[in-house]
Order: structure tokens, then sequence, then C-alpha cells
DNA sequence: CTAACTGCAAAGTTTTTGCAATTGC
DNA sequence: GCAATTGCAAAAACTTTGCAGTTAG
């Protein structure tokens, strides 16, 4: 149920980790994170990545994404904010902060569930691929 | 693009993963899905789950979800709804349907995609698993 | 008849894990 | 010192694909 918390130690290696995402705006996922770190650190490997993503997700410090083919993404933003994915290319952007977050008491009452958050994601067409579209059609 | 589309052909395979799926509200996992066709069809693969699962989706006829650690499942309910997942036992719930859908016009102008969906999950802990949770702790 | 579909098995992806060596406190 | 962490490689988990045989229209 709650987690068994052993005591973190620092490392080089999730430092870094956690430096690229937090510089990262793209939602990437555990492969390119690895290829990344790699430049800067080419002996990581790949078991380093997949273990410190979940360590930095337990402490709550980066938000493990699930939007789209079943793949998970990260995202180094703990701000509140919600995602946008185009169907074409698959890219996905932050929607501008203006958005109100939604209030989940009315479905905390409704659902019997105590909520603890709530992921919205919006699905559509990018400017850049609704473009190539036009070109390709001509 | 625009996905090319070949003459669909029925099948008893395919026929019988919709019925399933239009009978069961757990959100399934494909693996759930080969296991669940088996008992009724001992010789049909997993290969035949994947591919039909896949032309489903692209009729329209099922919806696919990606909603928890990268793993996708599969809802045969195609009226919009909302879904509420479980923290700690991980069930995928909808949310009952007198909620509202939100309105998709307001971010096409704000973000300059052209919207066709949105996907909206609350995350918490369910009725069972807060009861165990005291259980425990007693 | 023939293109779509199937089962099977092999291959491709993505993620987890066991282990001996290393590192941070 | 010692537990946490690492790199590596093997294993596990999940999905796609090639192929020869079957089936729907």
């Amino acid at each position: 149920m709650i987690e068994k918390t052993k005591k973190l130690k620092s490392s080089r290696q999730r430092d870094l980790l956690l430096k690229i995402l937090r510089n990262t705006k793209t939602h990437p996922v555990a492969d390119w994170l690895f290829e990344e770190a790699r430049t800067q650190m080419p002996n990581i490997s790949r078991g380093t990545i997949y273990r410190n993503l979940g360590i930095l997700h337990d402490e709550g410090k980066i938000k493990e994404l699930s939007i789209r083919k079943g793949v998970l993404r990260y995202d180094g933003d703990m701000r509140k904010h919600y995602h946008i994915s185009c169907l074409d290319c698959g890219r996905i952007d932050d929607v501008p902060h203006q958005i109100n977050m939604l209030d989940e008491s009315q479905i905390e009452e409704i659902s019997e569930y105590q909520i603890y958050s709530h992921h919205l994601t919006f699905f559509g067409i990018c400017k850049d691929c609704q473009q190539n579209t036009l070109v390709n059609s001509a």
C-alpha cells in the first residue's frame, strides 16, 4: 500500500536525468532520455535510466504520462497543466497555462474515490500537420 | 495521413472480440482479451487479437486507452465518458455519465490545433482500497 | 477465384531484474 | 563499512510480422 521508503543516496546519473527532464519540453520516452544522457555520460545504462525514472517519479519530482500507444513519457514540469497531442505526427505539447484546472471535488462526491489528481489530454492535428496535409493534397 | 482502406471481410474471431468488449466494463488489456476469447474459441491466437484490436479501433468501434503504466487498454463503450483509476489496485472505472463533457472549442482557439477528441482521467483511491488501508493499519 | 483473415512461431520493442563492482554518506 | 546505486547482460513482458493454409463473398 504505502511504499517502503529506503534512504535515498544522491547519484550523478539521477541528477543528470532530472536536469535533462527539466530542460526538455517534448515529453520524451525512456529511450530518448537514454540517448540524451549518453551524450554527457557515455557509460550510463538503460537499466539506470529506468530505475531512476521510477525513483524520480516516486519522489514526486517528475510526471509519468501515458498518453498514446502505450508508451510512457516523462515530464519534468511539475506545474499543473494539460496536454495536447497530434494524431498525425504524435508530438505532445502543453496546453497554455491560462486554462483553468478542473475541480476534482465534484467527481469525488459522485465516484466514491478519494481523488489525488487528474490528467487531461486533447487530441487533434497540430498546425504543422494541417499545413502538410494542404501541401500533400494540392 | 489518411489510412488506406481495404475491403473488410467479416470474421468470427473479430465478432467474438467485439462481443466480449461490449460486455466488459473493466477496460481490459490485450492479454486478458486473449484469455477470455480462448475460453470460447480455444485456437484463437494472440496475433489475431492484436490485429483485430487494431482493425476495430480503426473502424471506430472500440476505444484504445492509454491510462497508466504505458499499457494499452480497450473499451467497447463508445459513448463519450471519462475514467477514474485507482492508484492502489489499478482498476479503471467509468465516471458516471451525469458529468458534462468539456468544451473543446476554447482549447482549439488558444492552441492552434484542430481538435478531435479529449481524454480525461482522474486518479485516486477507490472505495475498496480505502477500506483495505484502514484494515491494514489497524 | 482471390483478397482478407487465421494460427503459429519467430522477431522486434520496451522494461525489469540478478549480480558483482562501485559509490555516497 | 555498508546500503544504495551502477553497468552489464540476461530475462521478462508486450506487440508485430512473415508465412502457408483457410475462409468469406
